[in-house]
DNA sequence: TCAAAATTGTTATGACTTATAACTAAATGA
DNA sequence: TCATTTAGTTATAAGTCATAACAATTTTGA
């Protein structure tokens, strides 16, 4: 049973949902469904590290842009100033990042990872990493590209982020 | 400014963040941003029928599926239980489904789409087309099957879900 | 047959995520 | 200078999602 084409089955008496041609059609649907599998299996492989999605994501960024500003995390990622706080709380409370004051901007911070953070970037990036190997393992390398490249297009029209 | 190729670039005199390596070199990544533009333009696409995603999702399930269970619909949808109730009470409360009952199970109800909820998942069906399309308007036909069968060849793998 | 186990839908609730308003301190600029 | 804007923060509300427990019913198997 590879692809759903049959709205409904039936298996001895029970009737089993094969989804919905409807939404089957929906490239929404899809990116939304294979974005399940993606965020299921995430959560799982960080757990190890005690990190969760937005955290990864927050520590990346700020290893390898260093004396980058909250703000400016909280745009590149797409959250709001204040949640972006508790993330950076999170990661400054377990010594993964400091907040440096900057010079010229006694309001701000300058956002950079300690040793123990960019090592733990490291090693959950290797963790995630090989998590999306094995998600990807059916998809050849260069199906990986064109699927990146199409989803890029994508959010780089329908988005308006320049970024 | 189509695609971003450093980390980090100065305009003026503020530094704009311009993604990570590491992270534009995931494919959950480039999954997550992309579902987020999605996500954004579905909201605003249902909102003129006062329809979620999940409401939208369900209603549609239910026209195409008619004497669905509560149950199966969780199921198909990866939706807890308790949660759908709620789902269903309010397109049930809104006369866009019934719940009929189960001659063969007393304990069970048979969704099933009104007229009206017919009428609404059509042309919120229309709707969301639309705005698909305009999000996709740059990536051809075949691209979209080819980025669609990759994904869902993702999901029956990773996901475990035969449905 | 009939008691135990499983299932359907439900309620209540808590955890977690995300969004909004309002505030302080500092910078900008007319 | 003084109004306006910005960075970060706090408090909080809204929204989403998961868990436990329950009644009614069906299924199972001893």
């Amino acid at each position: 049973m590879t692809r759903a084409q049959k709205t409904v089955s039936n298996i001895g008496d029970t009737v089993i949902v094969h989804e919905s041609e409807t939404l089957d059609q929906l490239f929404g649907y899809h990116l939304k469904r294979a974005m399940n599998v993606f965020q299921m299996d995430l959560k799982q492989t960080l757990k190890p590290f005690d990190l969760r999605m937005l955290t990864y994501t927050a520590l990346v960024m700020i290893v390898e842009n260093p004396g980058l500003r909250q703000s400016q995390l909280a745009h590149a990622m797409e959250v709001e100033r204040p949640n972006m706080v508790v993330i950076i709380d999170t990661l400054e409370n377990r010594e993964l990042i400091t907040r440096d004051p900057v010079v010229t901007d006694r309001r701000a911070y300058a956002l950079n990872a300690t040793l123990a953070g960019r090592r733990l970037a490291e090693k959950a990036t290797i963790a995630v990493r090989t998590h999306e190997e094995r998600l990807l393992h059916a998809v050849p390398p260069e199906r990986r590209e064109s699927v990146i490249a199409a989803l890029t297009l994508i959010r780089t029209i329908g988005g308006g982020e320049t970024t």
